[in-house]
RNA sequence: GUGGCCGUAGCUCAAUCGGUUAGAGCACCGGAUUGUGGUUCCGGGGGUUGCGGGUUCAAUUCCCGUCGGUCACCCCA
């Protein structure tokens, strides 16, 4: 037995990688769609990139080696130093406000679980040197779009979304000290997933007196500008973001995705580097992992590049999605390609034929396959070919009567004989570069 | 890195209390038949029961280890 893939990587046979073009595919329609242009970088980088960033603790979740020159180099695990680089190299000479995407497949090395591999496919599209919120509503409604093209629709996903501007508002009107923030983060992030009094606990460590703790505590239950205005609209330092918001969720509504947003301040995104709004889309069942995650971070390029720029993007990976995907049913319509049309000959056609009237087809991108098996194109009878053809996928059979003439046979779906023509055959063997051959095979495949 | 559960054919599974040659469906390959349609029928290839060790007259079955899968934690994309 050879070797079996490394865990938590993927063989992607046929049907999978059907799949995987197919999300890939629309990651980059709906990307063009808002004038985005695809980039990408070295899937191998200097581990320096990475452990500038974040430290020297995250060697251990990463795919890290000595190359035979002595670099310590990495696989990469994210896409943002790398953009971040890029940018900033040529960051004088682009156009703002910068649209990019980039589809690269990213490692960890990490113990695998549900929605978790060591290796996926990432969706990244980021947008430099706008700091207004119309740049935050774009980058959302862009994910937003994307799992709407896929057929999920409200009742499928949504949108949840902070601000790290508002939240640290809210802080401080609670006259929260801010050396106690990073625990209140860690507290948000866990709200729904730990017991009450654990965060109430570890609230009261990080020295939130009682009406801070309840406080925060009830931020969980904020879904709305409304709510969170009624409940701290007197603050004139929390009114200046909760208008932001309101400003940001108005554009949104006017981009046809409004119904997607839902305040929800336990969002909190790790605790780096975001510092405005951020989001993660979860399904609305509530099964999965977060399908897509991303914000403000106006400070990673002048971190990581040395430029000071306002930036945003978010991350889409291609696991957790395939998987929310599959649930819903939105992957029944992924196919694996196959041929438009199958060659039938008959006893007496000879093969000089039969390869020429393939090759007159297949200059003409028309896909085509027959047996390839002298022994097969003449011995098999047609039924049995046809069933050949029928179980092999094929759009289309060209079965040859004789000599001289040839039908086309729809095999698609369920239909009946109802497209089926007979053509002339001695017309294509004559002059191959006449319409003769390709004007019914095109009609019959609908071109 | 920590813990729970699970490893039988390509896939989904079966195999009595530990008992004789580990079976079935699907898939794949060949054939018959439908003289041109997914049917039906016959046949075939496929397994070191993840791997290693132990207990036993006898292990797919019980025990230990290991590798792999899976789920959660940690952490995060």
């Amino acid at each position: 037995m050879p070797p079996k893939a490394l865990p938590g990587f993927r063989d992607f046979y046929p049907a999978e990688y059907a799949v995987r073009a197919h999300i890939i595919e629309t990651w980059r329609r709906i990307a063009r769609r808002y004038a985005c242009t695809e980039y990408d970088g070295p899937p191998l980088e200097p581990l320096e990139l990475y452990t500038q960033k974040s430290g020297d603790e995250i060697v251990g979740q990463l795919y890290n080696f000595e190359d035979k020159g002595g670099r310590a180099v990495a696989m990469r695990p994210e896409m943002t130093p790398t953009f971040a680089r890029m940018v900033a190299a040529r960051a004088q000479a682009l156009r703002k406000p910068v649209r990019w995407f980039s589809v690269p497949q990213l490692f960890r090395y990490e113990r695998q679980q549900k929605g978790r591999l060591r290796e996926h496919f990432q969706l990244n599209v980021d947008i430099v040197g706008e700091s207004d919120v119309l740049a935050d509503a774009e980058l959302l409604s862009i994910a937003i779009e994307i799992c709407r093209d896929f057929g999920l629709d409200r009742s499928d996903f949504y949108a949840r979304v902070s601000d790290r501007r508002l939240l640290n508002a809210l802080l401080g009107h609670l006259k929260i000290h801010p050396d106690a923030w990073a625990a209140v983060y860690a507290v948000l992030d866990k709200l729904e997933r730990q017991p009450r009094d654990v965060s109430a606990q570890k609230l009261e460590t990080a020295g939130l007196d009682a009406a801070a703790r309840d406080a925060v505590l009830g931020f969980g239950a904020i879904d709305s500008v409304d709510a969170l205005r009624a409940a701290f609209g007197e603050s004139a330092d929390v009114r200046v973001h909760l208008d932001r918001f309101a400003e940001y969720a108005n554009h949104l509504q006017a981009l046809g995705v409004g119904e997607f947003l839902r305040l929800d301040l336990t969002i909190v995104r790790g605790l780096a580097y975001y510092t405005g709004i951020v989001f993660e889309l979860f399904d609305a069942h509530g099964e999965f992992r977060a399908i897509c995650g991303g914000g403000r971070y106006d400070n990673l390029l002048q971190a990581l590049g040395g430029v000071d720029l306002p930036s945003l993007g978010f991350g889409m990976g291609d696991v957790v999605l395939g998987e929310l995907l599959k649930a819903r049913g939105k992957l029944a319509e992924v196919g694996t390609p196959v041929a438009d049309v199958w060659l039938v000959p008959s006893e007496s056609t000879a093969i000089a034929h039969l390869l020429a009237v393939a090759s007159v087809l297949r200059r003409a991108d028309v896909s085509v396959e027959y047996p390839l098996s002298a022994e097969k194109l003449h011995a098999r009878k047609s039924g049995a070919q046809l069933k050949d053809a029928q179980k092999a996928g094929a759009r289309l059979a060209l079965v040859f009567r004789d000599d001289t003439l040839a039908e086309v046979v729809a095999l698609a779906g369920a239909s009946t004989d109802a497209e089926r023509s007979v053509l002339d055959t001695a017309d294509w063997l004559t002059a191959v570069n006449t319409s003769a051959v390709l004007a019914p095979v095109l009609t019959a495949l609908g071109r």
